[in-house]
DNA sequence: TCGACCCCGAGGTGAATGTC
DNA sequence: GACATTCACCTCGGGGTCGA
């Protein structure tokens, strides 16, 4: 069941909210065994924003909260843990709200947590947009509550192509989401500013994403799949599961996925490990061995001989090269 | 169009070695 | 001692083919 509500515009005029100044509370719900990606990109669009703000001399637009069921520490699916408020003690303030919902492979035990989903129903009312990212939708349904998106990102403006906004007929992206809000409180100019200052693809080797690109002749069940692939890069994923996603057999989901997509289910999941260990090269100063095993990527060993052989460099090279020619990466 | 079977090679795993 | 890289061996993914 497809649950999408739309407001006229994501805009000061919502009905929703009567603002008496000019700050939008962000906040993310989280549990046990979220998907970390997704929910840092959100975080980072909003810390940018915030930031770009300060450099202008002006306060803070945003202020992000994490939140979970019972507060404290969240483990996300890459075992990072996050500290959270607890949902009871976070209290509605007459400032404008948006919600983000966590995807990731706990979503069926939170979907059990009464406590969530009775919190999920007395926010709804209150926030401007609900926004679930990807099986983040499951908690909304358990709840009975439909999504709110910014309708915005479903007319035909000059700039949804830069913010990668989906076909009509699907939900836009989280970081649309955000980077449209952005756009909507501060201008076109700095929404693009931090996309650009966000953007994993524009800096990573590959640009791939079948489900950020919408490529036309991919199937539904092709196209979920891949989605599965990305959203589990750092999981240990088969083949098989990844054609049971797709409901297929193993021989013609491999069949289809090639067909369709242009190369082989684990070579997209391979590039998409790849970028995301890629990403952390650069961002973190965690040890090659530890980026490889939060990427899905077994052990450094074998993410040097894959950077070898794809990038014909090594880990340490590569993140000492972005090091040294921060340029390069704009 | 899809499933089943078989074979080959690429990739994953863990130990060994090198470097700081 | 910690981390990075190489190497050897084994597993499993992908291609070819055929039949329903």
């Amino acid at each position: 069941m497809e649950l999408v509500q739309t407001l006229p515009r994501c805009s000061r005029q919502s009905a929703v909210r009567t603002p008496t100044r000019e700050l939008t509370r962000v906040d993310i719900a989280l549990f046990n065994g979220f998907a970390l990606p997704k929910v840092a990109a959100i975080i980072e669009i909003f810390q940018k924003a915030n930031a770009f703000g300060a450099s202008q001399q002006l306060h803070p637009r945003y202020d992000v909260s994490l939140l979970s069921a019972a507060g404290g520490r969240i483990a996300s699916s890459s075992s990072v843990f996050v500290w959270t408020e607890s949902v009871d003690s976070h209290q509605v303030t007459d400032d404008r709200h948006l919600l983000f919902i966590a995807g990731g492979a706990g979503v069926p035990h939170a979907c059990r947590d009464e406590r969530l989903s009775n919190w999920l129903r007395r926010r709804h009312p209150f926030s401007e947009i609900v926004h679930p990212i990807a099986e983040g939708r499951l908690l909304l349904e358990a709840a009975k509550l439909p999504s709110r998106y910014c309708a915005l990102l479903y007319g035909d403006n000059e700039t949804s192509d830069y913010y990668q906004v989906r076909a009509l007929s699907e939900a836009p992206t989280e970081v649309a989401t955000a980077l449209r809000i952005v756009e909507e409180d501060m201008g076109l100019e700095v929404a693009r500013h931090v996309a650009e200052s966000v953007a994993p693809q524009q800096d990573m080797p590959w640009d791939m994403s079948v489900s950020r690109s919408g490529t036309p002749k991919v199937s539904e069940k092709i196209m979920a799949s891949a989605r599965w692939l990305e959203e589990n890069v750092d999981q240990p994923v088969s083949i098989d599961a990844a054609a049971k996603v797709a409901a297929m057999s193993e021989r013609n989901f491999l069949r289809r996925f090639k067909s369709e997509i242009g190369m082989t289910p684990s070579d997209y999941l391979l590039r998409a490990r790849l970028n995301m260990s890629c990403r952390m090269l650069v961002e973190s100063r965690l040890p090659v061995d530890k980026i490889a095993r939060r990427c899905g990527i077994g052990s450094g060993g074998q993410l040097a001989k894959l950077f070898r052989k794809y990038l014909a460099t090594t880990p340490t090279d590569y993140r000492m090269g972005r090091e040294a020619s921060p340029a390069e990466q704009a």
